[in-house]
DNA sequence: TTCAGGAATATTTTT
DNA sequence: TATTCCTGAA
C-alpha cells in the first residue's frame, strides 16, 4: 500500500517528503501543519523505512500528541509503538525516569505542579524568616522559573543579582531547589533543566538517546523557550534531522519565557536548513483573513507572509460595541439559539473566545438559564480542586513519605488536632535533625518534645499512612483511591457537615474516584509497563491540563481563553472584550507586550472558519466596580474596512437599539429554582436575595445583618416569594 | 484547636 | 466579585 500524497499541495509536499538535515517549516494559521507533520513522519516510517523508535515528535499538548499517534496509527495501518510523542514536559520526565539516576534522581519522582511550588517556597520563606507579605512567594516562583528557563543555576544567579529582590530570590532559589531534592520532587522547569543537566553529565546517555532518536520533529516552534531549544539542539546534533514547525505570527507565550527569536536563529544555527512556508489557509474566508492580515502586519518582528484561500466568498467579519458584558452575552446567546433554531448551526459549531478567564462567568451564567449546551476549558482545573489536591496529596505520600508539601497539606486535613503549634514542634526537630518530616514523626525524639495528646494524634496518623501504605500495592488503583478516602476519614468529614458546598465536594471526590477507574481501564493500552501503578497515574496527572480532557465530539458551544484556543478551529468564533486593557491587556506595556496582545488577537481571529463576530463593551465590571472602556487599540487597523454590527447582520438596517430583554427564570425551566437575583423567603431568617447558585448549593444574602447563607439544594426550607 | 464571620485584598495568559 | 486573611469565641 501507498501512502497517498495527493492531497498535499506542493509547499506541503516538499515538506513531507524532505528526509535528511534540517527543515524549517513556517505553517501559518490553519496552512494543514498537522497534516504536513503526520505525514512527514509517516512517510519516513512507510516510504524510508525508519522504525518509528527513531522517531521523536514533540507537541504542544498531551491531547495533541495522542491524536497525532492516532492518525498515524489509521494512516499506516500499524502500531506505532516505540514511536515517542508528547510534550517536551512529558518527554523529559520519561527520560528522567529511565535514565535520571545517573544525576541522583531516583525513578519514583514526583512532579510539582505550580500550586506546590508556591506552598515549598512559602515554606522557604519560613525557614529564611521573611516575610511572606513583603515577598510575593508568586513573584518569587516566576523569578526563578525565569531562571531555569534560561538555564541559570542559583550559584549563577547569585552572581548577577543586583538588586534587593534579586538578593531574596538569590537567596531562596538554592533552598528551594534543596528542598525539592529532599521531597524527591521536580518541578516543571526541573523536568528540562534536568535532562540537559543528565545529558551534559553523562555523554553516553546523551549518545544512546541521539542514537534512538535520528528524526526529531518540534511543533509550535515559535513558543519555545530557551532550556527547550538547548535540549533539542542537544538530542538533534548527531544527525542533524531536525525538523521544526511554527509559526512567529502565532507566538503567544512569551510569560512563559518562550522566545520567538528562536525560529529566526534556526536559519543561523542551520545554515543548510531548507524552508518551507505555509501559506495557503484551508480554514478560513478571504474576508476572516483579510482583517487578520490587517492586524498582524502591523507587528515589526516578524518574517513577511501572507495567507490566501480558495474560499473568496464570505460573510463579512461584524463588529459590535455593546453596554457591558451582559448586552455581549445576551446577544451572543440570542444569535446562537436562532441560528441553532433555524437549523444553520449546532452548538458545537460556536467558540467564545477571551482573553482572560473571569470573562467567561457572564457567559456561564446566560448560557445556564436559556439552557444553551456550553463547555469552559480552563479556569479552576478539575484536578486543582482543594479536595482533589487534598486526595492526590495523600496518595503522593504513599509513594514517597519525603513529599513535605504533601504531608503538610493534608496532615490536619481532615482535621486530626495536629494544629500549627504541634507542625512547628515537627518542622523544627526535622530540622534540627536533618531529616524528612515524615521521618521525624516516627522519631520517639520528637514524640518527647510534644504533649501526650498530640503524640497521639500524631501516632494515629503514621498507622493511617502506614496502613495505606501496605495496602496500596496489593490492591488496584481505584481501591487504593477509595480506601484513601475512608480510612482517612475525608469523605465521613465531609459529608457529616451537611453544608451544601461539602456536598458538592463530596461529588467532587467520587468523581475523581471515576476518573482512577477510567484511567485503570485504558491503562493496558499505555505502552509503558509501570512498576508501580499508582506512581505512573501521578505521573500522568501532573503533566495532564484541561485542553487535554477536552472532547470536542459533544454538541457544546465552546468557551475558552485566547490562549487555550492555539490550534483549534470553529465554524463561528466570537471574540469578545475586544478593548483596551483586555486586549491588549493591561499588564502588557512594552511594545514587545503589546505586539505580543496583537498576535493573541490574531490567533483569535484565525480560528474562525465561515463566521467572525468581534464586540467590545462600553462599560465593564472589574473585581466589583464598574468602569467605563475604551474600544482596543487593535481596531484602528480595520478602520478602513466597513464591518456590520451583529445586530444588523440579524435584524438588517438600521441597527436595533439595544434590545432589552426579561431575564426568563420560570422555575419549570430551570435546573435549580433558584437564580441569582431572586427574591426567596426563609422561615427563620425572612425575605433575602439569592447571590449564587451551584450543582448543589444555593447562597442567599438576607438583609439586615443576618449575612449570607448556604442551603444545600435539595433540603433547603427557601421559598420562592 | 477549630470554626465562623467580617475585613482586606487581589486579580493575564499555562506546559 | 471571589478568595484569602484575620480575629475572636467556643
Amino acid at each position: 500500500m501507498a501512502l497517498d500524497l495527493s492531497t498535499l499541495n506542493l509547499e506541503q509536499l516538499e515538506a513531507v517528503l524532505h528526509k535528511d538535515g534540517p527543515l524549517l517549516v513556517f505553517a501559518g494559521a490553519g496552512s494543514g501543519k498537522t497534516r504536513v507533520i503526520t505525514y512527514r513522519i509517516a512517510n519516513l516510517i512507510h516510504q524510508h523505512g525508519i522504525s518509528p523508535r527513531h522517531i521523536l515528535a514533540v507537541t504542544f499538548t498531551n491531547k495533541a500528541a495522542a491524536e497525532m499517534k492516532e492518525r498515524l496509527q489509521h494512516l499506516l495501518g500499524m502500531s506505532m509503538r516505540g514511536l515517542w510523542v508528547g510534550t517536551f514536559h512529558s518527554i523529559c520526565a520519561r527520560i528522567l525516569r529511565e535514565s535520571g539516576r545517573a544525576i541522583g534522581i531516583p525513578p519514583n519522582f514526583l512532579v510539582y505542579d505550580e500550586g506546590d511550588q508556591l506552598d515549598l517556597i512559602r515554606q522557604v520563606l519560613v525557614d529564611l524568616n521573611l516575610d511572606e507579605k513583603q515577598f510575593n512567594p508568586r513573584a518569587i516562583s516566576n523569578a526563578i522559573s525565569r531562571a531555569k528557563e534560561r538555564l541559570i543555576t542559583p550559584e549563577g544567579y547569585r552572581e548577577q543579582a543586583y538588586d534587593f529582590f534579586e538578593r531574596i530570590v538569590a537567596s531562596v532559589y538554592p533552598r528551594y531547589q534543596s528542598a525539592l531534592q529532599s521531597a524527591n520532587a521536580l518541578d516543571f522547569d526541573d523536568l528540562l533543566c534536568k535532562t540537559i543537566e543528565l545529558f551534559e553529565q553523562h555523554p553516553l546517555v546523551l549518545a544512546r538517546y541521539q542514537d534512538q532518536f535520528r528524526y526529531i520533529l518540534v511543533d509550535e516552534y515559535q513558543d519555545v523557550n530557551y532550556a527547550q531549544y538547548v535540549l533539542v539542539r542537544l538530542l538533534a546534533e548527531a544527525h542533524r534531522n531536525l525538523c521544526v514547525v511554527g509559526d512567529d505570527d502565532q507566538a503567544i507565550y512569551s510569560f512563559r519565557g518562550a522566545e520567538v527569536e528562536l525560529i529566526l536563529r534556526f536559519e543561523q544555527d542551520f545554515p543548510d536548513a531548507m524552508v518551507v512556508k505555509l501559506e495557503r489557509n484551508y480554514r478560513s474566508t478571504q474576508p476572516i483573513l483579510d482583517l487578520a492580515f490587517k492586524l498582524v502586519s502591523q507587528n515589526t518582528l516578524r518574517t513577511p507572509k501572507r495567507l490566501w484561500t480558495d474560499r473568496t466568498e464570505g460573510k463579512p467579519v461584524t463588529l459590535t460595541p455593546v453596554a457591558d458584558e451582559e448586552e455581549e452575552a445576551r446577544l451572543i446567546a440570542e444569535y446562537i439559539q436562532r441560528e441553532v433554531a433555524r437549523g444553520n448551526r449546532r452548538y458545537g459549531d460556536f467558540a467564545i473566545l477571551y482573553r482572560t478567564n473571569a470573562q467567561s462567568r457572564v457567559f456561564e451564567q446566560r448560557f445556564m438559564r436559556e439552557r444553551i449546551a456550553y463547555r469552559i476549558i480552563g479556569g479552576v482545573r478539575f484536578f486543582d480542586r482543594k479536595e482533589i489536591k487534598d486526595l492526590i496529596a495523600y496518595l503522593r505520600l504513599l509513594v514517597n513519605p519525603d513529599d513535605t508539601v504533601s504531608l503538610l497539606r493534608i496532615i490536619n486535613v481532615p482535621p486530626r488536632r495536629i494544629g500549627d503549634q504541634t507542625v512547628k514542634t515537627i518542622q523544627a526537630y526535622a530540622s534540627e535533625k536533618g531529616i524528612s518530616l515524615y521521618r521525624a514523626l516516627t522519631e520517639p525524639g520528637l514524640h518527647a518534645r510534644l504533649p501526650l495528646q498530640a503524640q497521639q494524634a500524631i501516632g494515629g496518623f503514621t498507622a493511617l499512612i502506614e496502613n495505606l501504605r501496605a495496602y496500596a500495592p496489593k490492591a488496584s488503583l481505584t481501591d487504593t483511591t477509595r480506601r484513601v478516602l475512608e480510612k482517612s476519614g475525608y469523605l465521613t468529614w465531609l459529608e457529616q457537615r451537611k453544608d451544601a458546598e461539602s456536598v458538592d465536594r463530596a461529588g467532587n471526590l467520587r468523581e475523581f474516584v471515576n476518573v482512577v477507574a477510567k484511567y485503570e481501564q485504558t491503562l493496558p493500552e499505555s505502552e509503558e509497563a509501570t512498576e508501580s501503578p499508582l506512581l505512573g497515574f501521578l505521573q500522568y496527572l501532573a503533566l495532564i491540563s484541561d485542553l487535554d480532557t477536552l472532547d470536542e465530539s459533544g454538541d457544546h458551544v465552546m468557551m475558552m481563553t485566547l490562549h487555550s484556543a492555539k490550534g483549534l478551529e470553529f465554524p463561528v468564533v466570537f471574540l469578545v472584550g475586544v478593548e483596551q486593557g483586555l486586549l491588549p491587556h493591561a499588564l502588557s506595556e512594552t511594545p514587545r507586550d503589546i505586539e505580543e496582545e496583537r498576535r493573541l488577537c490574531y490567533v483569535g481571529m484565525t480560528r474562525a472558519q465561515d463566521e467572525l463576530h468581534l464586540t467590545y463593551a462600553r462599560e465593564r465590571s472589574y473585581y466589583g466596580s464598574r468602569r467605563a472602556c475604551i474600544p482596543s487599540p487593535f481596531l484602528k487597523a480595520f478602520k478602513d474596512t466597513p464591518m456590520p454590527t451583529l445586530y444588523q447582520q440579524m435584524y438588517g438596517t438600521p441597527p436595533a437599539p439595544t434590545p432589552y430583554r426579561a431575564p426568563i427564570w420560570t422555575p419549570a425551566r430551570t435546573q435549580s429554582r433558584f437564580l441569582p437575583g431572586q427574591r426567596v423567603h426563609h422561615p427563620d431568617f425572612g425575605y433575602g436575595i439569592v447571590v449564587r447558585t451551584s450543582d448543589a448549593l444555593v447562597t442567599v444574602m438576607f438583609p439586615g445583618g443576618k449575612g449570607m447563607h448556604s442551603f444545600p439544594l435539595q433540603e433547603c426550607p427557601l421559598e420562592e416569594a
